[in-house]
RNA sequence: GGGCCUGUAGCUCAGCCGGUUAGAGCGCAGUCCUGAUAAGACUGAGGUCGAUGGUUCGAGUCCAUCCAGGCCCA
């Protein structure tokens, strides 16, 4: 029936084993096409990128998604786990750039656009095959045959469906955006290049300036407080009062257009007396934060407040432009003014309507008290928040520096480039009086990985999605999406959507989704095309048939005819390309070329049921999927979502190429086998934090898990073989009878109870957990308690009852874990189950999820056995320091039970204990005195003597033992020595677990007769059929008791 | 600079609604047990529960501040 195990177990052999198993017997396919009537599960597969190898960091995600599904699976849902490649995208490009050694967008553009995306296409698929390797080495079941790509066609032209979607409700629009940009190589650079090329310590001024205040224009703006009345008189003496604003950037100071405040913080006015015997005006009235006159005024106390607001007073308060920008001769395009959101730069514009909002104080709630003055100058034209706050309140939009980084107009730093002009400005500023103090400033700043120059924050022209105009429906769609860990919801991912800006989904790049918009050079108006089918209808020049490549360049020669009345233009496309995070969140839609076909598939399956991602996508997939599933449907695109910390080496340092403490996934494979592997994922840490990993750790799992329920189904089948267990006979309505296997049968059903619950709440971790505690139960308390019941020679109902409760936690445990250690469950399935009957289903992956019987749920035993092997191993620690070996049978122990019910608990147990300590009897403490002066020496010793009673205590438990060996007591323990004894030459003899013997022995005159009155145990013990004393025999064992010489030979009967 | 997470034994982690003397596994030293032996039991060494302050009869646990590390974003 079953056939011996070895315990000398290959994990990874079986691993093989098993993934061939599956694939001739189509399991992956069939647990799909099985389950075709019930529910759908739907998992999202976030695409990787297969231009690397894959890391451990893959392997943690696979394996998340892949034991939901697992589980899902056997509770009856056909679960869709569509692959995908991630294939677009500046990652990719980079790798080319490095590979060709281009070092520019100019010369990628010689080197030939089709040229550079066919090299990009031929990359993102250079390592396939160890994905394709590695995802089912390591058991993750996903669809590869037909996974989407991002750069097909389809899927492109399902982007373009969106686009074109967002573009008819208004959500798709041109704005600006300040993007880190290289001055020579004329480009923006991404977050990930500009992370690059950081620099610490950068050499930069540090430049305190001062704006005049302009009263006039303030109190035409109808602003009059007692902070403007104050600035009024100081103003009406003729004197000037001034601003302080602090910067790192003279360049950016022609392009200033107003001053920020906090509107909480404390401002002052302050008269200042400076030494300088150059300064034109000997008092100085400044207004700068309070908290921050030191630090401006560089330590120097000869300052007097005249005046103390808060920042809102400040509000609308006018000064006069360091440089007037209409007066500056800039080129066309140069001066603008932000209405609604977007930049108007009409060349009709008054100069009221561009500066009405401009040279004015805004209030800003990330104007911080760290440093500078608590007045942060404001040139839209560069810094992000600057643009922010231009758009929100309307400001003037000056451009002074074009996108080489030289100034331009007729300033006399024009022609310059940016830092270098910086020392002009200063001068022009100092001999104006509007320099309060000049210095050096250290900081980090972002250099171009490529050329070292320095990047400048830029205002450049993007493509938006008007996220902000549905903010609210992301954050309530955020609510319905459960979380784990949960405080991602309202943490990193709220609070990232309670902040959220419009999305710039634009990249001047090649290699990527062509954005679908053309633009008419004559009339400058702009269409967004919606499909394939759309463009072939309006274009001039389409291609046709197999031809068609919907990327750069191919795209960007197609033109279409402008509609417009009286202009016959010919439109080009634009030549931005989508980000591709676009991409990615596109894929519900785009994975069934939606809406152009699958139209049923998407309606089914979107939202996603999970999907599972580490925590760096919160603001990259997380976030892409979410925006699109609500800006088109109306809500979140998935229901539950698992958020995973990062994988650290051993040290808790991040993996990292560059440093080179990657751990190579394989490497682990082949020494533990995937499960092991998976077990330790799984079991290490909850998924969102962050783990430290190692072989070693995955080693440790190994032995403790993986070997240890070996060890169980070894043991089980080589008895099994032996006795010709037959799980089948079993009558359906069997219970368990004995107290030990009723306990564990109760135990197992209320694990099944906490595994659904863990997993229901997508919690592998906990389910490892309470797995691997009854893996460990069962096999040191069970199988341990158990074995005489094995290996008596009696086939009675007991020894039967043994084999079916072992037989159904075996089998139990292995559907149990079969989410989560899909290999070795699946041998223990097939070799316990499937080789016995053969109606059963053909894997464990095809079987049904464990259903808890709580009839056989018991709680008080679980509590009494819990209290025995307290009990027990206290029992235990005394032996050990009265120096009385297990095998010394002793005659009582007593024990203080904590109540009625335990003290009940503990002698429906007592046989146990016992038996585990090898003790007669069993009480509780009766003698009060006793009891007392135990615990008086309990409470100053670890240990406790009361006549010949040991005691020790922990968990207010106290337990005593009788040391007194008597005689009797004695001769058995010297029976069970000789027992013990024979059991380990029948071992040494290699002899049979079930062959009988004759035993030869040679002993002492004392002994004799101990060992004629025990024989009969002797013999059961050690399957001897005839002991024979002082045979004429050769002795070949000899040990010794108390300086007595034992003399035996075993001989095969 | 902002947001989020994490700090418990040498290592990896538990520790609930605040409640007895803070636990487990690994590792180390020693002893034992062994017809599951690549296991198992017991003992020992090893902890200022990141720090400080507060709430409380009582804090690893709740609150505040700070420190360190990580991630994301500026």
């Amino acid at each position: 029936m079953f056939k011996p195990a070895t315990n000398r177990v290959n994990f990874p052999t079986i691993d093989t084993d098993v993934l061939e198993f599956w694939e001739q017997n189509k399991i992956f396919e069939r647990s799909f096409n099985d389950k075709a009537g019930g529910p759908k599960f739907m998992l999202y597969e976030g695409p990787p990128t297969a231009n690397g190898n894959p890391g451990i960091h893959h392997v943690l995600a696979r394996v998340f998604k892949d034991v939901i599904c697992r589980y899902k699976t056997m509770k009856g849902f056909q679960c869709v786990r569509k692959g995908g490649w991630d294939t677009h995208g500046l990652p990719v490009e980079l790798e080319i750039e490095k590979e060709l050694g281009l070092k520019s967008k100019k010369e990628i553009e010689e080197y030939g656009i089709k040229e550079f995306n066919e090299q990009c296409k031929t990359s993102v698929f250079k390592y396939v095959k160890e994905w394709e390797q590695l995802t089912s080495r390591i058991g993750y079941w996903v669809d590869l045959e037909d996974p989407y790509v991002t750069l097909h066609n389809s899927y492109i032209e399902s982007g373009w469906w969106i686009l074109k979607t967002l573009w008819d409700q208004g959500l798709l629009y041109e704005g600006r955006r300040a993007t880190p940009h290289c001055p020579r190589c004329v480009t923006s650079l991404s977050s990930h290049e500009v992370a690059l090329g950081y620099k610490d310590n950068t050499r930069d001024p540090s430049v305190f300036v001062k704006f005049i205040l302009d009263l006039d224009r303030t109190n035409d703006s109808g602003i009059c407080n007692d902070f403007v009345e104050t600035l009024q008189q100081i103003v009406n003496a003729g004197n000037l009062a001034h601003f302080v604003a602090w910067t790192t950037t003279p360049w950016t100071l022609p392009s200033n257009a107003a001053l920020a405040i906090n509107k909480d913080e404390s401002y002052v006015v302050i008269k200042f007396a400076t030494t300088d015997e150059d300064e034109v005006n000997e008092n100085q009235y400044l207004v700068m934060a309070e908290k921050l006159v030191e630090a401006v005024l560089d330590g120097s106390d000869d300052y007097e407040i005249l005046f103390t607001a808060i920042g809102a007073d400040l509000e609308g308060v006018c000064y006069t432009p360091l440089f007037d920008p209409a007066e500056a001769n800039l080129p066309p395009g140069a001066l603008g003014v932000f209405q609604n959101g977007s930049i108007n730069s009409d060349s009709n514009l008054t100069e009221n309507d561009m500066f009405q909002n401009s040279f004015k104080v805004h209030t800003a709630d990330w104007v911080s008290m760290s440093d500078g003055s608590g007045i942060v100058h404001i040139a839209p034209a560069f810094g992000e928040d600057d643009l922010a706050l231009g758009r929100e309140k309307g400001i003037g939009f000056i451009q002074t520096v074009d996108l080489q980084g030289t100034i331009t107009g007729n300033y006399s730093f024009a022609n310059k480039f940016v830092k270098n002009a910086d020392k002009e400005i200063l001068s022009d500023l100092q001999s104006r009086g509007l320099l309060l103090r000049d210095g050096t400033y250290r900081h980090t700043y972002p250099f171009c990985w490529r050329c070292d120059s320095p990047l400048l924050y830029y205002a450049k022209s993007s493509w938006y999605i008007r996220t902000t105009q549905k903010k609210e429906a992301l954050v309530q769609g955020n609510q319905k999406i459960n979380w784990y860990p949960e405080h991602v919801k309202n943490g990193r991912f709220g609070e990232w959507l309670q902040n959220n800006v419009d999305w710039a989904v634009s990249r001047e790049r090649y290699w990527g989704t062509p954005m679908p918009i053309w633009e008419c050079p004559e009339c400058l108006v702009q269409t967004c095309v919606g499909s394939v089918e759309e463009l072939s209808n309006l274009a001039l020049n389409m291609p046709v048939g197999e031809d068609l490549d919907l990327h750069r360049p191919f795209i960007d020669e197609i033109k279409i005819k402008c509609e417009v009345e009286n202009c016959n233009g010919a439109m080009t496309r634009i030549p931005e390309v989508m980000d591709a995070w676009f991409d990615s969140g596109a894929m519900p839609f785009a994975q069934f070329h939606y809406p152009f076909s699958g139209e049923e598939n998407f309606n089914n399956q979107f939202p996603a049921d999970y999907i599972c991602e580490a925590v760096d996508q919160t603001r990259g997939w997380f976030y892409s999927l979410h925006a699109l599933g609500t800006l088109l449907k109306n809500q979140p695109a998935y229901n539950n979502v698992i958020c995973l910390g990062l994988i650290l080496d051993e040290k808790g340092q991040k993996m990292s190429k560059r440093i080179g403490n990657i751990v190579e996934p394989m490497s682990v494979l082949e020494i533990h086998g995937a499960d092991a592997l998976r077990w330790y994922l799984f079991t290490a840490s909850h998924p969102g934090e962050s783990r430290r990993f190692s072989e070693r750790l995955v080693g440790e799992v190994f032995r403790k898990m993986m070997l240890t329920l070996w060890n169980v189904y070894s043991f089980f089948t080589n008895y099994a073989s032996l006795d010709d267990y037959d799980p089948t006979q079993t009558p359906s309505d069997w219970k368990p009878q004995t107290e030990l296997d009723r306990w564990i049968l109760s135990e197992l059903h209320s694990l099944i109870k906490e595994v659904e619950d863990a997993l229901e709440n997508y919690n592998p971790t906990d389910a490892g957990r309470i797995i691997q505690e009854f893996v460990d139960n069962l096999s040191n308390w069970y199988v341990r308690r158990s074995r005489r019941r094995f290996w008596k020679s009696e086939n009675d109902t007991d020894k039967t009852d043994a084999y079916n409760t072992l037989y159904r936690c075996l089998v139990t445990v292995s559907e149990l874990m079969a989410p989560l250690a899909p290999f070795v469950s699946e041998e223990l399935y097939q070799k316990l189950v499937k080789e016995v009957d053969p109606s059963a289903s053909d894997s464990v992956h095809l079987s049904d999820f464990p259903v808890a019987d709580e009839s056989l749920i018991d709680e008080e035993l679980m509590k009494a056995i819990r209290l025995a092997m307290k009990v027990s191993s206290l029992g235990r620690s005394i032996r050990s320091r009265a120096g009385l070996k297990v095998r010394q049978p002793l005659s009582d122990v007593l024990v203080s039970p904590k109540n009625d019910d335990e003290s009940r608990f503990l002698f429906m147990v007592s046989d146990q204990i016992l038996e585990e300590l090898n003790i007669k009897t069993l009480n509780s403490f009766e003698n009060a005195n006793m009891l007392a002066d135990i615990k008086s020496q309990l409470s100053q010793e670890k240990s406790a003597n009361y006549q010949s009673y040991v005691a020790i205590e922990d968990s207010s438990y106290i337990v005593a033992v009788n040391t007194h060996v008597t005689e009797d007591l004695k001769d058995e323990g010297i029976i069970r020595e000789i027992s013990h004894r024979i059991q380990g030459f029948r071992k040494d003899a290699g002899l049979d677990l079930n062959d009988r013997i004759t035993t030869y022995m040679r002993l002492p005159e004392s002994l004799v007769s101990v060992v004629e009155r025990f024989s009969e145990f002797l013999k059961q013990e050690t399957l001897t059929t005839e002991i024979v004393f002082d045979g004429d025999i050769e002795y070949d064992q000899v040990f010794d008791i108390e300086g007595e010489n034992l003399e035996f030979r075993i001989i095969k009967a």
